[in-house]
DNA sequence: TAAAAATACTCCATAGGTATTTTAT
DNA sequence: ATAAAATACCTATGGAGTATTTTTA
Protein backbone atom coordinates (compact mmCIF):
# COMPACT_ATOMS: atom_id res chain seq x y z
CA UNK A 1 0.00 0.00 0.00
CA UNK A 2 0.89 3.54 -1.21
CA UNK A 3 1.42 5.72 1.80
CA UNK A 4 0.07 8.31 -0.71
CA UNK A 5 -2.81 6.19 -1.08
CA UNK A 6 -3.71 5.89 3.00
CA UNK A 7 -3.62 9.61 2.56
CA UNK A 8 -6.65 10.05 -0.04
CA UNK A 9 -8.93 7.80 2.23
CA UNK A 10 -7.92 9.84 4.90
CA UNK A 11 -8.37 13.10 2.99
CA UNK A 12 -11.72 11.33 1.78
CA UNK A 13 -12.52 10.32 5.19
CA UNK A 14 -12.49 13.43 7.01
CA UNK A 15 -14.47 15.29 4.29
CA UNK A 16 -16.78 12.92 3.81
CA UNK A 17 -16.42 13.46 0.12
CA UNK A 18 -14.46 12.18 -2.65
CA UNK A 19 -14.68 15.73 -4.96
CA UNK A 20 -13.40 17.79 -2.53
CA UNK A 21 -10.36 16.18 -1.21
CA UNK A 22 -9.84 15.81 -5.32
CA UNK A 23 -9.57 19.28 -6.11
CA UNK A 24 -7.63 20.13 -2.63
CA UNK A 25 -4.89 17.70 -3.84
CA UNK A 26 -4.77 19.12 -7.24
CA UNK A 27 -5.79 15.80 -8.49
CA UNK A 28 -8.98 13.91 -9.92
CA UNK A 29 -11.92 12.73 -8.55
CA UNK A 30 -11.81 9.55 -10.62
CA UNK A 31 -8.21 8.34 -9.53
CA UNK A 32 -8.95 8.92 -5.48
CA UNK A 33 -11.72 6.86 -5.98
CA UNK A 34 -10.14 4.40 -7.79
CA UNK A 35 -7.14 4.18 -5.36
CA UNK A 36 -9.41 4.58 -2.41
CA UNK A 37 -11.85 1.86 -3.60
CA UNK A 38 -8.21 -0.05 -4.43
CA UNK A 39 -7.61 0.14 -0.23
CA UNK A 40 -10.96 -1.81 0.03
CA UNK A 41 -10.35 -4.18 -2.03
CA UNK A 42 -6.80 -5.07 -0.17
CA UNK A 43 -8.39 -4.63 3.07
CA UNK A 44 -10.91 -6.42 2.28
CA UNK A 45 -13.65 -4.37 4.13
CA UNK A 46 -16.01 -1.58 2.66
CA UNK A 47 -14.61 1.70 4.16
CA UNK A 48 -17.60 3.92 2.72
CA UNK A 49 -20.85 3.62 2.03
CA UNK A 50 -21.45 5.71 -1.50
CA UNK A 51 -24.34 6.82 -3.30
CA UNK A 52 -23.99 9.33 -6.17
CA UNK A 53 -24.13 12.58 -3.24
CA UNK A 54 -22.78 11.80 -0.17
CA UNK A 55 -20.14 9.49 1.05
CA UNK A 56 -20.47 7.92 4.62
CA UNK A 57 -18.17 6.63 6.77
CA UNK A 58 -19.17 2.09 6.44
CA UNK A 59 -19.64 0.42 9.90
CA UNK A 60 -16.39 -1.69 9.36
CA UNK A 61 -14.34 1.92 9.34
CA UNK A 62 -14.35 1.75 13.36
CA UNK A 63 -10.60 1.83 14.33
CA UNK A 64 -9.86 2.08 10.44
CA UNK A 65 -9.59 6.02 10.53
CA UNK A 66 -6.96 6.40 13.66
CA UNK A 67 -4.67 3.41 12.57
CA UNK A 68 -4.82 5.07 9.06
CA UNK A 69 -4.16 8.35 10.83
CA UNK A 70 -1.52 6.97 12.88
CA UNK A 71 0.27 5.32 9.78
CA UNK A 72 0.18 8.43 7.64
CA UNK A 73 2.32 10.48 10.57
CA UNK A 74 4.25 8.18 11.24
CA UNK A 75 5.58 7.99 7.63
CA UNK A 76 5.54 11.86 7.88
CA UNK A 77 8.08 11.52 10.62
CA UNK A 78 10.03 9.36 8.75
CA UNK A 79 10.78 12.31 6.28
CA UNK A 80 10.90 14.90 8.70
CA UNK A 81 13.82 12.76 10.58
CA UNK A 82 15.57 12.20 7.33
CA UNK A 83 14.93 15.61 6.15
CA UNK A 84 16.97 16.92 9.80
CA UNK A 85 19.57 14.79 9.62
CA UNK A 86 23.00 16.72 9.73
CA UNK A 87 24.61 15.79 6.82
CA UNK A 88 28.25 17.46 7.55
CA UNK A 89 30.52 17.80 10.18
CA UNK A 90 29.81 20.83 10.56
CA UNK A 91 26.02 20.67 11.18
CA UNK A 92 26.72 17.50 13.24
CA UNK A 93 28.31 19.49 15.90
CA UNK A 94 25.27 22.16 15.42
CA UNK A 95 27.76 25.10 14.26
CA UNK A 96 25.70 26.26 11.52
CA UNK A 97 23.33 25.38 9.01
CA UNK A 98 24.35 24.28 5.64
CA UNK B 1 6.83 6.58 -0.90
CA UNK B 2 5.51 2.70 -0.73
CA UNK B 3 5.36 1.06 2.65
CA UNK B 4 6.28 -1.82 0.80
CA UNK B 5 9.84 0.06 -0.33
CA UNK B 6 10.46 1.08 3.34
CA UNK B 7 10.18 -2.59 4.15
CA UNK B 8 13.31 -3.28 1.62
CA UNK B 9 15.25 -0.52 3.34
CA UNK B 10 14.58 -1.88 6.83
CA UNK B 11 15.49 -5.42 5.46
CA UNK B 12 18.60 -4.40 4.27
CA UNK B 13 19.34 -2.10 7.10
CA UNK B 14 18.89 -5.15 9.60
CA UNK B 15 21.17 -7.62 7.99
CA UNK B 16 23.78 -4.86 5.88
CA UNK B 17 23.16 -6.40 2.71
CA UNK B 18 20.98 -5.82 -0.35
CA UNK B 19 21.50 -9.48 -1.95
CA UNK B 20 20.61 -11.22 1.05
CA UNK B 21 16.81 -9.53 2.08
CA UNK B 22 16.50 -9.88 -1.58
CA UNK B 23 16.60 -13.73 -1.42
CA UNK B 24 14.62 -13.29 1.86
CA UNK B 25 11.50 -11.62 -0.17
CA UNK B 26 11.40 -13.81 -3.20
CA UNK B 27 12.48 -10.98 -5.66
CA UNK B 28 15.98 -9.90 -7.35
CA UNK B 29 18.64 -7.53 -5.84
CA UNK B 30 18.36 -5.24 -8.74
CA UNK B 31 14.85 -3.38 -7.82
CA UNK B 32 15.65 -3.95 -4.19
CA UNK B 33 18.83 -1.82 -4.78
CA UNK B 34 16.70 0.50 -6.62
CA UNK B 35 14.09 1.21 -4.77
CA UNK B 36 16.59 1.85 -1.77
CA UNK B 37 18.04 4.34 -4.04
CA UNK B 38 15.17 5.63 -4.97
CA UNK B 39 14.24 6.43 -1.10
CA UNK B 40 17.75 8.11 -0.62
CA UNK B 41 17.03 10.44 -3.51
CA UNK B 42 13.33 11.25 -1.97
CA UNK B 43 14.94 12.16 1.44
CA UNK B 44 17.84 13.00 0.33
CA UNK B 45 19.89 11.83 2.41
CA UNK B 46 22.36 8.98 1.95
CA UNK B 47 20.96 5.56 4.07
CA UNK B 48 23.83 3.74 3.29
CA UNK B 49 27.81 3.38 2.68
CA UNK B 50 28.01 0.82 -0.20
CA UNK B 51 30.80 -0.93 -1.47
CA UNK B 52 30.79 -3.53 -3.66
CA UNK B 53 31.56 -6.53 -0.49
CA UNK B 54 29.17 -4.80 2.24
CA UNK B 55 27.59 -1.94 3.06
CA UNK B 56 27.04 0.10 6.23
CA UNK B 57 24.32 2.43 7.80
CA UNK B 58 25.37 5.66 6.72
CA UNK B 59 26.26 8.31 9.37
CA UNK B 60 22.34 10.14 8.04
CA UNK B 61 20.95 6.91 9.31
CA UNK B 62 20.73 7.50 12.75
CA UNK B 63 17.06 8.10 13.87
CA UNK B 64 15.78 7.02 10.10
CA UNK B 65 15.70 3.38 10.82
CA UNK B 66 13.99 3.59 14.46
CA UNK B 67 11.06 5.82 12.55
CA UNK B 68 11.24 3.79 9.13
CA UNK B 69 10.77 0.82 11.62
CA UNK B 70 7.74 2.90 13.24
CA UNK B 71 6.04 3.65 10.37
CA UNK B 72 6.43 -0.34 9.08
CA UNK B 73 4.58 -1.28 11.95
CA UNK B 74 2.02 1.24 12.06
CA UNK B 75 1.14 -0.06 8.32
CA UNK B 76 1.03 -3.08 9.67
CA UNK B 77 -1.89 -2.46 12.34
CA UNK B 78 -3.53 -0.54 9.80
CA UNK B 79 -3.97 -4.29 7.83
CA UNK B 80 -4.48 -6.02 10.82
CA UNK B 81 -7.41 -3.37 12.28
CA UNK B 82 -9.00 -3.57 8.91
CA UNK B 83 -8.90 -7.89 8.87
CA UNK B 84 -10.47 -7.93 12.46
CA UNK B 85 -13.02 -5.38 11.76
CA UNK B 86 -16.53 -7.17 12.26
CA UNK B 87 -18.36 -7.36 9.27
CA UNK B 88 -22.35 -8.48 9.98
CA UNK B 89 -23.86 -7.96 12.78
CA UNK B 90 -23.61 -11.12 14.09
CA UNK B 91 -19.86 -10.99 13.88
CA UNK B 92 -20.21 -7.38 15.19
CA UNK B 93 -22.34 -9.09 18.25
CA UNK B 94 -19.36 -11.26 18.66
CA UNK B 95 -21.20 -14.47 18.59
CA UNK B 96 -19.52 -16.34 15.87
CA UNK B 97 -16.94 -16.16 13.03
CA UNK B 98 -18.25 -15.69 8.88
C1' DT C 1 38.10 -15.52 -8.13
C1' DA C 2 33.85 -15.46 -6.05
C1' DA C 3 30.21 -12.84 -4.32
C1' DA C 4 27.81 -8.62 -3.91
C1' DA C 5 26.27 -4.20 -5.68
C1' DA C 6 25.68 -1.27 -9.72
C1' DT C 7 24.08 -0.62 -14.35
C1' DA C 8 21.65 -1.24 -18.68
C1' DC C 9 18.11 -2.79 -20.88
C1' DT C 10 13.04 -4.73 -21.46
C1' DC C 11 8.33 -5.48 -20.18
C1' DC C 12 4.14 -4.86 -17.99
C1' DA C 13 1.12 -3.26 -14.29
C1' DT C 14 -0.98 0.49 -12.66
C1' DA C 15 -1.63 5.30 -11.32
C1' DG C 16 -3.43 9.29 -13.22
C1' DG C 17 -5.93 11.96 -16.81
C1' DT C 18 -10.02 12.74 -19.80
C1' DA C 19 -14.56 11.95 -21.04
C1' DT C 20 -18.90 10.19 -20.15
C1' DT C 21 -22.67 8.12 -17.62
C1' DT C 22 -25.43 7.51 -13.68
C1' DT C 23 -27.88 9.08 -9.77
C1' DA C 24 -29.32 11.59 -5.75
C1' DT C 25 -30.71 16.16 -4.56
C1' DA D 1 -30.66 20.88 -13.31
C1' DT D 2 -26.75 20.21 -10.85
C1' DA D 3 -23.23 18.22 -8.63
C1' DA D 4 -20.95 14.16 -7.12
C1' DA D 5 -19.46 9.43 -7.76
C1' DA D 6 -18.87 5.59 -10.93
C1' DT D 7 -17.23 3.82 -15.20
C1' DA D 8 -14.68 3.34 -19.53
C1' DC D 9 -10.76 4.23 -21.94
C1' DC D 10 -6.04 5.88 -22.88
C1' DT D 11 -1.35 6.98 -21.74
C1' DA D 12 2.86 7.10 -19.38
C1' DT D 13 5.52 6.22 -15.48
C1' DG D 14 8.05 3.21 -12.89
C1' DG D 15 8.61 -1.19 -10.52
C1' DA D 16 10.28 -5.75 -11.35
C1' DG D 17 12.88 -9.08 -14.12
C1' DT D 18 17.09 -10.53 -16.75
C1' DA D 19 21.62 -10.00 -18.09
C1' DT D 20 25.92 -7.96 -17.59
C1' DT D 21 29.60 -5.28 -15.59
C1' DT D 22 32.26 -3.64 -11.85
C1' DT D 23 34.56 -4.08 -7.61
C1' DT D 24 36.53 -5.62 -3.36
C1' DA D 25 37.46 -9.02 0.04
Amino acid sequence: MDSRHLRYFVAAAEVLSFAKPARDLHMNQSPLSNRIADIELEVDVPLFDRSSKKVALAAADQGFLPQALAAVRAFDSVIRVARTVPRSPIERLGLHAA
